[in-house]
RNA sequence: GUGGAUGUAGUUCAACGGUAGAGCCAUGGACUGUGGAUCCAUUCGUUGCGGGUUCGAAUCCCGUCAUCCACCCCA
């Protein structure tokens, strides 16, 4: 039998009314902070990637799904939005010459990972980024939007946790602190930590190991590194957050693993994902559209995983999906009725189905209550020669006899 | 990339080295024209794959693939 290969998902009908739910609170959301959908492509030359998120982040050097194409070119299925988005942005002439522009995406990325909870090689996100504007009320928005669309969606015990790593003025002073503070402790470190010292200093304070967590409590915060633009920035946010009624907590360990980001930096997280505690997260990303070769523009945006969003939402009815009417006949003569009707229901925007097959009443019967119908219509010999259909309620059992020309009108009147 | 666990019917799971089974689902019947409840019956398998040990392997061993979980990393 043929197979999918590891870390990809189908996904059948049954999750369907789930991801709806998150996808659509998603666009009810950005269509209520002027955010306007964009198509990015699943594709790029690979250099987008590695200038966007850096060399020597673990996306780029060993999660990609990278290939040449026939000319011997470099492509990668997009493991994240947000180069994309700028790449798209900058290219895009008519865009990138307003004062602001706000775009969203949503679709499919591609990370060559080990799968498990709440991580896939093909997963889909939905994200946000806001073009122009260095303004702290655009960090602010950025996570109010998704601060609305989690509960829109109806998902509820989440924290979010909001940092700022400054910017290119002050982020040095920071890291050279930190790495001084950890070169101290070095024999203290995990295995993975050590050779974090060298690669990435800032990671060292996501680490998840017992024994490094003591040393984390003394360890320079980079709050306290600030820029006094920076500070301002970040105290601004907050405000903004606070006045927005949005509950956050300031998170002075919070890094993120994309070279790109500057100034605020945001996660929401949960404890119901496993390994994983994030579903969202995002933060600001001021020189990026320059190293695009745009013109020096500020930009803040977000990105969601849909299907760590699904994991939240698991268990929690999800209403809908059946259909309006589900047609029985006696076969014959009433065969050729029941596909008049079906046809004509379906024209009539009803929702209609029916089995051609020559079964029993029952099985009929049994086949309108698992597709979910809300009303059975029978057509049989009686009603035939009546020149009449039943029209069963199938939740309440009542059923009465409509005029064969009668029905759509009549559905309707009971659907509304 | 590293580590651990698990692979048996559509699904959830049983079966001491000795005939592969049950619940759910599905299909049909009880109910000759009425679903969801109940009862009954029926269908369903190269026990992931490949080797090995054995008179005999779902069971033990080796390999492989897959899935899950965790690390790493990230949404």
């Amino acid at each position: 039998m043929l197979s999918k290969p590891p870390g990809i998902e189908d996904i059948f009908p049954d999750r369907i009314g789930r991801r709806n739910l998150i996808v659509n609170a998603a666009r009810e959301a950005f269509k209520l902070y002027n955010v306007r959908e964009i198509v990015i492509p699943v594709m790029e030359f690979t250099e987008v990637f590695v200038r966007g998120l850096g060399n020597e982040t673990d996306i780029v050097s060993k999660e990609m799904f990278t290939f040449e194409d026939r000319g011997g070119r470099s492509l990668t299925l997009r493991p994240e939005g947000t180069a994309s988005v700028v790449r798209a942005y900058v290219e895009n002439g008519e865009y990138n010459r307003l004062a602001m522009c706000k775009f969203f995406y949503i679709g499919p990325m591609f990370r060559a990972e080990r799968p498990q909870k709440g991580r896939l090689r093909q997963f889909n996100q939905f994200g946000a980024e806001i073009f122009g504007s260095g303004d702290p009320f655009h960090d602010f928005e950025a996570i109010a939007m998704m601060d609305a669309i989690a509960k829109r969606a109806g998902i509820g015990d989440y924290t979010v946790l909001v940092n700022s790593i400054g910017c290119p003025n002050c982020r040095p002073d920071f890291v050279r602190a930190l790495t001084a503070y950890y070169t101290g402790v070095k024999d203290l470190l995990c295995r993975d930590c050590a050779s974090r010292l060298d690669r990435n200093p800032l990671r060292l304070l996501d680490c998840k190991q017992d024994s490094c967590q003591p040393l984390k409590k003394d360890a320079p915060r980079t709050v306290d590194y600030l820029c006094d633009e920076c500070k301002s920035h970040h105290g601004s946010v907050k405000g903004y957050l606070t006045g927005g009624g949005i509950a956050f907590t300031e998170d002075p360990l919070l890094v993120r693993g994309l070279d790109y980001y500057t100034r605020t930096t945001f996660e929401f997280v949960t404890a119901r994902l496993g390994g994983q505690n994030a579903f969202a997260a995002g933060g600001r990303y001021d020189n990026l559209v320059e190293e695009f070769g745009g013109k020096p523009t500020p930009a803040v945006g977000f990105a969601a995983g849909i299907e760590r969003m699904e994991i939240l939402l698991e268990g929690k009815e999800i209403p809908g999906g059946g259909i309006d009417v589900f047609i029985v006949h006696t076969g014959g003569e009433t065969l050729a009725k029941a596909v008049a009707l079906c046809g004509e229901l379906r024209g009539a925007g009803i929702s209609a189905d029916m089995d051609p097959g020559s079964k029993g009443f029952k099985a009929q019967f049994k086949k309108a209550d698992r597709e979910g119908a809300a009303f059975a219509v029978v057509i049989g010999e009686d009603e035939l020669a009546a020149g009449t259909c039943t029209v069963k309620d199938l939740k309440s059992g009542d059923q009465e006899a409509v005029g064969a020309g009668a029905i759509a009108d009549f559905i309707r009147k009971k659907l509304a």
